[in-house]
DNA sequence: CTGCGCCTAACGAACGTTCGTTTTATCTTT
DNA sequence: AAAGATAAAACGAACGTTCGTTAGGCGCAG
């Protein structure tokens, strides 16, 4: 038998981290026990640690990593031509994709970074209220060049990004609307509010 | 005379669970432990079952108080005269100031609410998929009437939503914003997007 | 032979809860 | 008003379980 490297390049560590993602999602990070992840993983509780540091480490890893996909994008979008309005269209069907594509994960880092330890937690909290408050600015020049009629930027993007992190409870769901829709018509509710 | 309970006319269980409220919103149902509540109530952990059945009763308490004053208030709202708008509208505003009164309560309902033993959890999210079926249906009825542009009622519900449930992060930051203006410009966002 | 990855076993800490008992308050009877 | 009875609420200690994590050893690949 070879090395249980099961599939091309991805890690053990990287095993562990997808099958804790779906772990955390089902009971939350407090209630999801290392013998659980274990079980998942085919391995004793113990051997986890051959692989990594300790449980909380699992968590640091899946928040930063969504916290540095949606800055990368962030910035990729800010440094483009289009409209302001164009933009957030952009960064909302990025959010909007990202809870498709990587729900576990996003899922994790909206709810669960309170048990981050620190000085991590104070960390993320600080690329948060960044992200936020690159947003809110975005938001601002576009009232200021007339692409939007006015409203309270911070409000703009606090509906926004909730309304976008709801989709947790569409996962959940029986699915009667399909991803495609569920993406276009929030798109329509969320840009076409902002429009002039 | 009666019974003259602790100061006014909250025993010592409504104590109980406010304090719980604080606690399980601060650190989540599952990192709260019995004893820190009785640390905040000013007793050992072993008195409070004197007044309480278990930990999850309290949990249990709190969302089903929450999950009834939606649908008492729904109830009230349907079976008045307005237009689907209007109805609409004071909806979304008594769900921000229930998000700004009873701030805990309804996030502790929102996000805790997995922590439920059966059978009361199944009955939870049955209440719930039962009151957004409603909604939905409402915002149905606007469309037909030609109240408000076409968009999937399930996707306009639950933006409006999960929206409005992101207030808890304007809970958690500096409030730079005042809650008035908070409540009317997400009003104008949420219901003017719908309108024709 | 080296060393990594897995195992079993065990650690101390914390959890929710129960127990038997004592303190405190209220009601009843003189 | 005093004395005795009853109920309510507090206590410290302990229960059994589960938690995250560590220690030490065995086996198999390079």
């Amino acid at each position: 038998m070879a090395k249980i490297r099961s599939k091309k390049n991805s890690s053990k560590k990287d095993v562990i981290i997808e099958k804790a993602s779906r772990l955390f999602l089902e009971k939350g990070f407090g209630a999801a026990s290392m013998r659980d992840l274990a079980e998942h993983v085919g391995v004793e509780a113990a051997s986890l640690y051959n692989h990594i540091q300790s449980k909380s480490e699992i968590l640091q890893a899946i928040c930063f990593k969504v916290a540095n996909d949606f800055l990368s994008h962030l910035d990729a979008v800010q440094s483009s031509p289009e409209s302001v309005l164009k933009k957030l269209e952009r960064i909302i069907r990025f959010h909007i994709r990202m809870m498709m594509d990587q729900y576990e994960f996003v899922y994790i880092s909206d709810h669960e970074w309170r048990h981050l330890p620190e000085p991590y937690l104070s960390n993320f909290l600080n690329q948060r209220r960044n992200y936020r408050r690159s947003l809110s600015e975005l938001v601002a020049r576009g009232i200021e060049k007339g692409e939007m009629k006015p409203i309270e930027p911070y409000v703009a993007v606090l509906t926004m990004l909730s309304a976008i992190s709801g989709i947790e409870s569409w996962h959940r769901s029986r699915k009667t609307v399909s991803p495609e829709s569920l993406e276009n018509n929030m798109v329509k509710y969320l840009i076409d509010g902002l429009k002039k």
